[in-house]
DNA sequence: TCAGTGACCAGAC
DNA sequence: CGTCTGGCCACTG
């Protein structure tokens, strides 16, 4: 689906090192009310081969880290990047101030561009 | 057709 | 900071 495809292109221009929100996902795939289908694209593998750990929802917080074949992997994927991740009551939880990755127009743009190219 | 579900979110307080 | 609420929408049985 084309929703899908594109959630998959966008996830793919996350810099090493940044996380991004499902919402901000879902805004530069052209449906800003989509962020559900973003976790659900991911959770169910619709999306492709895409570094899924570099999404986290609004608050900063690992929701989908359950998801990951061990409870940890999401975290020390994170880390290895040098994202730094803190275990909070309600999860393991990032600084979006600090790491969190900050799109620009251009990145807007090219992405549009990405999409018409390859008609998704 | 329809209700239930989910790796969500912004706003109000 | 925190909790609660209503809204969101593709997918599924």
């Amino acid at each position: 689906m084309n929703f899908y495809k594109r959630t998959a292109l966008v996830c793919r221009q996350i810099p090493k090192g940044k996380v991004a929100t499902y919402g901000q996902i879902a805004m530069l795939c052209g449906k800003p009310k989509n962020a559900r289908q973003v976790g659900y694209a991911l959770g169910h593998n619709l999306a492709g081969d895409v570094p899924a750990y570099r999404v986290v929802n609004a608050s900063g917080i690992l929701s989908g880290a359950a998801a990951f074949e061990t409870p940890d992997l999401q975290k020390q994927m994170l880390e290895q990047e040098g994202i730094r991740v803190n275990r909070t009551e309600r999860g393991l939880q990032i600084d979006l101030k600090r790491d969190g990755w900050k799109n620009t127009m251009e990145d807007a743009l090219w992405l549009r561009n990405e999409f018409e190219v390859r008609g998704i």
